[in-house]
DNA sequence: CTAGGGTTAG
């Protein structure tokens, strides 16, 4: 509004010249016109046309302009009757406005038309044809232009430059300098653009040379681009040279300077910079609003939106969906609204970038209905916007429509084919991600950063360590192995597949970590059982980083902690929780910490824990509870803990299993009965692990009642499995078998990611894997004949299923077994027990070690101890079943003895490398 | 003796 008035004092003053009244006026049509103020615009005219200069030439085809550039056909339609005839001036109006509206065909037609044409009308349709990447159209015209001048070869130049045909530009550069036509300012800015784009620093000095010598070192303009050619050239200083020595700067060069400041991520010295600035335009104040919100720094993005408005900046497009893109991250539906009628009412509802945002901003508040109300109208749909209303639904889970969509898109680019990946991964429809992930490929597509710490983290989530580690190999052929995204991702699958190996060898490697990468190894380390040294690295990270603990690094600690036995250690950690690192325990952090108290039978601390909790206790927390005091003969705080479930389940309808178990335990059985007829009733499914088997190519799923032990029908397949196994292993067409026994959750579900970077979760996920499709996508369980056997839990009852298959199976087979359930009891070493079983006349010897065996790190024990028994026995053949994604770990010390032993089982030794381990040794 | 065509900051 500022230079409004500043022009409208002009024409209140006394009028000096007839000439300078009309210019002011037209100047001020011009600024109406430029910032779409459609009202003013139409009040300027009225009073034009009262004090009777609204049919002077020049204002008059000012006024055309302004109604050209607003689109009211009427106005225009009215302005037009008052040229009878041809008037030149006003058919190039009409190919310029043409142009704008990318209707370049009836541009052509009013070119062709003319009975008449001159430089400007050549030039238009010259600039049209470059506009909408028509160059040979265009080069065509050009070359047939009787009025070469300087301006239609800059035209020539920078609209061909646009095009990203940077080479052909200074071609024609050269040309028009050997034609003799001498450059202008303009000229030079878009030349140096060229040398800028092409990376080329010595053709900018020679352009440079040639600038100073025509007289333009002192331009404005090309001063302009010679900041941003040192900038993107990385030659900071020089930039701040030229800023420095310039007589005089416009809003652009500050512009560009704020803009490096922003750009080196120094948010404090662009503010400096922002408020110095003798004036800020839209673009200013855009740079630093779309800064701030994606620094994350929403508010104080809107705030400056606001300020903007105050200031009478009328907003652009890039303003408009950056304050659009802050709101959307705050999920401020209300005045996402409000911001979208304010849309409205500037006119730039049509506008793709800002229709964009408000797709985004509508299903970031989970209102897909309007987000397709708001992309239904977009006229010229471009990528972004297909991909944003995509995002929307697979935000929201509404996969279906998300990939319909997906398919509809007539132009995919990387981004689409993210936003459906990271869409599925979502979803936790992991198999889809791979499968899109192949159709990707198979398009030709290639990956980026981001597609791939998605499929990654899908490979994660199924535990498939098989294609984890093509994945990995295809990230070094592409160039990623520096990317801190990619590389978490990395840590995390292999973690996730319990090679925590190559886990720790790929973030040791790692120059830069995030957050998202210490939490990875923290976590993976706890997980996997190396509680000692997920505190280490722990500990590295509070010493070596400034990064701060989050909920989930505290969790592992915990979970660590509670593993290792260092009881005093993880309630040092979760008393100083609050203290230290500011973050209230959850219930998940108290359900960690009473099971940590319960298993080291402090059982009566654990109960006063859980008595004293601020927040409602998990199902699982009481669980850890009672078996605490099932393994301590804690009689009288088990009958307390048992009223507290039954109360639950009367308030709450949850905890029927325990409840059941609390039952069992003390030989209720027909309460027992009660308690799942009653979950019956209520259509209660188990929780828990469910199991599979895949036979003759379908998939079998069982879940036990109670989910604790498994149905009837389980040990019938088991038993089955067995039967096939013994008597006809060649015919076998068992495609796999997982068991899942009592899976412990480890509760992980903090997202981590934003919007436009790389999204890479950590989702809850049992110790185990819960329903282990693992066991097939990693190529294992697809060979006939395979049975894997995955168990681990240290739930001692989980064990007792895990027994009872192995029972079985030694019933059929003859093996004995060494499992280290018992070993847990008993304590005895892998030797000794070896030696029992062969003592008692067995040759055959299943070893069969616990996931997370307590306090050793299995794989480096297991293998070589019962190598190192086996040695005084040459005549026993061993077995041992690892857990899954450890397989491969098993490779280095798979002797004949094995590969025999296995063969039994599998059929031919072929086949059981394939089941001992991963791609490596799968036999040609 | 102007108006209509070419540019730089995001």
């Amino acid at each position: 509004m500022g230079s409004i008035f500043k022009s409208l004092s002009v024409i209140r003053n006394p009028i000096k010249s007839f000439v300078g009244f009309i210019e002011a006026n037209i100047s001020v049509l011009k600024h109406c016109s430029k910032q779409r103020l459609i009202t003013e615009g139409q009040v300027l005219h009225g009073h034009l046309y009262k004090i009777g200069i609204s049919s002077h030439r020049h204002v008059a085809i000012k006024l055309l302009i302004m109604y050209l550039d607003f689109r009211r056909s009427s106005e225009v339609d009215q302005l037009l009757k008052d040229y009878e005839g041809f008037d030149m001036i006003v058919h190039n109006c009409l190919i310029s406005a043409n142009v704008d509206w990318g209707n370049i065909d009836e541009a052509r037609k009013l070119f062709d038309e003319m009975p008449e044409r001159n430089e400007v009308s050549w030039t238009a349709l010259i600039c049209g044809y470059l506009k909408y990447g028509r160059v040979d159209e265009s080069m065509w015209l050009f070359q047939r232009n009787p009025f070469q001048n300087v301006i239609s070869w800059t035209a020539a130049i920078s609209g061909v430059l646009s095009n990203g045909m940077h080479s052909k530009s200074i071609e024609l550069f050269l040309e028009m300098l050997r034609s003799g036509v001498n450059p202008n300012n303009v000229t030079f800015v878009s030349i140096i653009r060229a040398s800028t784009e092409m990376g080329n620093f010595s053709l900018g000095m020679t352009l440079l040379s040639l600038a100073i010598k025509l007289g333009y070192e002192g331009d404005v303009s090309v001063c302009n681009s010679l900041i941003t050619f040192s900038l993107r050239l990385g030659k900071m200083e020089m930039a701040c040279g030229v800023f420095e020595r310039m007589g005089k700067r416009d809003v652009i060069s500050w512009t560009a300077i704020l803009d490096m400041y922003v750009e080196m991520g120094d948010l404090e010295e662009a503010r400096k910079v922002f408020d110095e600035m003798p004036e800020r335009n839209e673009v200013s104040w855009s740079v630093m609003i779309s800064r701030y919100t994606q620094k994350g720094y929403a508010k104080e993005a809107i705030r400056l939106f606001r300020q903007m408005i105050e200031n009478d900046i009328a907003p652009n497009s890039s303003c408009l969906s950056s304050a659009i893109n802050a709101l959307a991250n705050l999920k401020a539906l209300h005045s996402g609204k409000n911001i979208h009628a304010y849309v409205m009412k500037l006119g730039m509802s049509n506008d793709v970038f800002v229709s964009s945002s408000l797709v985004d901003l509508y299903g970031s508040c989970g209102n897909t209905e309007d987000g397709r109300l708001v992309f239904d109208n977009i006229k010229n749909k471009n990528v972004v916007c297909w991909n944003g209303m995509i995002s929307a639904y697979s935000s929201n889970g509404n996969l279906e429509e998300a990939k319909k969509l997906f398919d509809q898109i007539p132009m995919k680019n990387i981004a689409s084919w993210n936003s459906i990946v990271s869409g599925f991964l979502g979803n936790e429809e992991y198999g889809k991600v791979l499968e899109v992930f192949n159709d990707m490929l198979l398009l030709g597509q290639t990956p980026d950063v981001s597609t791939i710490s998605s499929v990654l983290c899908a490979c994660a989530n199924l535990t498939s360590l098989h294609k984890g580690k093509n994945l990995h190999g295809k990230t070094l052929k592409l160039g990623f192995q520096h990317d801190v995204f990619v590389n978490t991702a990395l840590v995390d699958m292999y973690a996730k597949s319990g090679d925590i190996e190559n886990s720790k060898r790929v973030f040791n490697k790692m120059h830069e970590k995030n957050e998202v990468s210490w939490t990875a190894m923290i976590q993976g380390l706890a997980e996997n059982g190396f509680g000692e040294e997920s505190l280490e690295v722990f500990e590295e990270m509070e010493k070596t980083s400034s990064i701060k603990p989050n909920e989930l690094v505290l969790l592992s600690i915990l979970f660590a902690c509670s593993h290792c036995g260092l009881v005093n250690k993880g309630l040092y950690y979760f008393n100083s929780m609050e203290k230290l690192y500011m973050i209230k325990p959850n219930e998940r952090h108290y359900t960690c910490v009473v099971d940590m108290l319960s298993r080291s039978g402090r059982v009566k601390e654990a109960e006063d824990l859980i008595m004293s909790m601020p927040c409602e206790a998990e199902v699982s927390a009481w669980g850890a509870l009672l078996s605490g005091c099932k393994t301590y003969g804690e009689d009288e705080i088990a009958e307390r803990v048992g009223l507290k479930i039954q109360e639950m389940v009367e308030k709450k309808s949850c905890g029927y299993v325990l409840l059941s178990n609390v039952y069992a335990s003390s030989g209720r059985w027909s309460e027992v009965m009660k308690t799942r007829n009653l979950m019956k009733e209520r259509g209660l499914k188990k929780s828990g692990g469910c199991s599979w088997i895949e036979v003759r190519n379908e998939l079998h799923l069982f879940y036990s009642q109670d989910g604790t032990h498994m149905d009837l029908n389980d040990i019938y397949i088991i038993e089955m499995v067995v039967e096939l196994n013994c008597t006809t292993p060649s015919n076998l067409n068992i495609k796999s078998l997982c068991l899942n026994y009592g899976t412990q959750k480890i509760p992980t579900s903090t997202k981590f990611g934003k919007k436009g970077n790389p999204r890479l979760s950590l989702q809850t996920r049992s110790c185990l894997g819960n329903g282990n499709g693992g066991v097939r996508s990693d190529g294992i369980g697809k060979r006939d004949g395979v049975i894997i056997v995955d168990h681990g839990s240290r739930r001692k009852e989980s064990n007792l299923m895990l027994n009872e298959f192995v029972a079985m199976f030694i019933a059929k087979t003859g093996y004995p077994i060494v499992e280290p359930a018992h070993m847990e009891l008993a304590k005895p070493s892998i030797q000794d027990a070896f030696h029992a079983c062969v003592e008692k006349g067995a040759n055959r010897v299943i070893v069969s070690p616990f996931f997370l065996f307590p306090g050793r790190h299995w794989h480096q024990d297991i293998p070589s101890l019962t190598a190192e028994a086996a040695k005084d026995y040459p005549d026993v053949s061993y077995l041992i079943t690892a857990p899954l994604g450890l397989h491969s770990l098993l490779l280095d010390v798979v002797d004949d003895r094995i590969k025999h032993c296995l063969s039994h089982i599998a059929g031919d030794a072929e086949e059981c490398a394939v089941c001992v381990g991963t791609g490596k040794c799968r036999l040609h």
